[in-house]
DNA sequence: GATGCGTGGAC
DNA sequence: TGTCCAAGCAT
């Protein structure tokens, strides 16, 4: 007798079929109890322990950790959520802080702009609720629409929040689950080509008696067991079930999307010094990559360029002055998502001009001491470590 | 519907 | 030193 499922197995009907549902319910659910990650601070109580059906959790904590973990994992978020949590508690505190705070908070977790999405989420939600109100589950948003709405929370997070919050049966559709359900039905078709089939899966499996459990279970054991690599198929609750581990190599599933390629260029970067020994730092633009972040500037070497012309290029299109390019201080290479930049940084002196924020949102001029309270992005912190020892070091010499 | 968006973990 | 991808969303 055949319990697998097969990828047509969706199609055909087989999977409505009610008792191979609670068959895939019931194993997971008892996996959980034993298994599951319980202790994860925002789906807990404030007694620490999980909650019953009835209960309500918080829902600020839980729509905090749910941005931080798109396209993060949880391990990477949990000391970021927790800094957050101290410096920010509630709603109001978010709603209520400056963008400078939000962002030097989120400083190292990547994809910026889900900050700033947080943080005016923040403000519509409290314009909705009312801050005496803020406190209180029972007085956000219930329904997966009104959440949608709001600025930086897709449908995968808004399942998240009304299933975790509110218990609501709402399904979800994120790294894990989709790896889960692919290697389950053994689609061959890479999960971000199929999400339509994904979703009425996960739709069909939810326990809507116990979504909030359900959707975490799911997870869990895409995050511990069903691993991209070296899955643990002998502990899985579904072994008997999942198509790819019928077909004996589990692995091989999902299949990979289209590779990317990433461009290269170069960038010159120029530091600028006063005698104060104040270092010159501007704001990127609100819209765009890196948006509202802090950055020294520069820009890209075009070809029959030394690397000291692009620097005084770029410092005389961005901001306006004359600029003498001193030593070399750092050069790395920093990968993003999309590119691939080397960095050469040069220490510079002002010749003549006021900088001007001419493609950025101000200029400003600061203490090496203060650049801390700026949120910068990675590639610029390597610059900032290379300042400060440089100092260090020639501070040591004037002895 | 394809593309752009940061950083770090795992191999 | 590279590759792939992670509790995705917006455009």
């Amino acid at each position: 007798m055949a319990v697998g499922f097969s990828q047509n197995d969706l199609a055909n009907g087989v999977l409505e079929n009610p008792q191979k549902i609670d068959a895939l319910r019931s194993t997971l659910l008892q996996w959980f109890k034993s298994n599951g990650r319980h202790y994860i601070p925002w789906k807990l109580t404030k007694d620490g322990t999980l909650p019953n059906e009835n209960q309500y959790l918080a829902v600020y904590p839980i729509l905090v950790a749910e941005v931080m973990l798109q396209q993060t994992q949880l391990k990477v978020v949990l000391p970021y959520w927790e800094k957050w949590m101290l410096a920010l508690p509630t709603l109001v505190d978010l709603a209520k802080a400056e963008e400078d705070k939000v962002l030097l908070l989120w400083q190292g977790l990547g994809y910026y702009s889900r900050a700033r999405r947080l943080h005016v989420t923040s403000r519509i939600l409290l314009n909705l609720i009312g801050i005496p109100n803020s406190l209180n589950p029972a007085n956000w948003p219930k329904d997966l629409e009104s959440w949608m709405n709001l600025p930086g929370i897709g449908r995968n997070t808004a399942g998240s929040i009304i299933s975790s919050a509110f218990n609501l049966p709402s399904p979800l559709l994120d790294g894990n689950v989709k790896r889960v359900l692919t290697r389950l039905i053994g689609s061959t078709k890479t999960p971000n080509k199929d999400l339509a089939r994904l979703w009425k899966l996960s739709d069909l499996l939810l326990d809507k008696n116990l979504p909030r459990t359900f959707n975490q279970a799911l997870m869990d054991l895409g995050a511990t067991i069903c691993t991209k690599y070296n899955p643990i198929c002998t502990n899985c609750p579904w072994q008997n079930y999942c198509s790819a581990y019928n077909s004996g190599n589990p692995e091989n599933l999902p299949v990979k999307g289209q590779k990317l390629i990433l461009s290269k260029a170069v960038i010159g970067v120029g530091l600028i010094l006063n005698k104060n020994q104040d270092v010159l730092i501007d704001q990127r633009l609100d819209e765009g990559s890196m948006g509202g972040m802090w950055e020294f500037p520069g820009g890209k070497k075009e070809k029959d360029e030394s690397i000291e012309m692009t620097i005084a290029r770029e410092l005389r299109e961005e901001l306006g002055v004359e600029v003498k390019v001193g030593k070399k201080l750092i050069e790395f290479d920093h990968s993003y998502t999309h590119k691939k930049l080397h960095f050469i940084v040069h220490l510079c002196e002002l010749i003549s001009g006021k900088p001007k924020p001419l493609s950025s949102q101000e200029v400003r001029w600061v203490k090496l001491s203060d650049l801390q309270n700026y949120p910068f992005p990675k590639a610029n912190s390597y610059m900032i470590s290379a300042l400060k020892e440089y100092f260090l070091i020639s501070k040591t010499k004037m002895k």
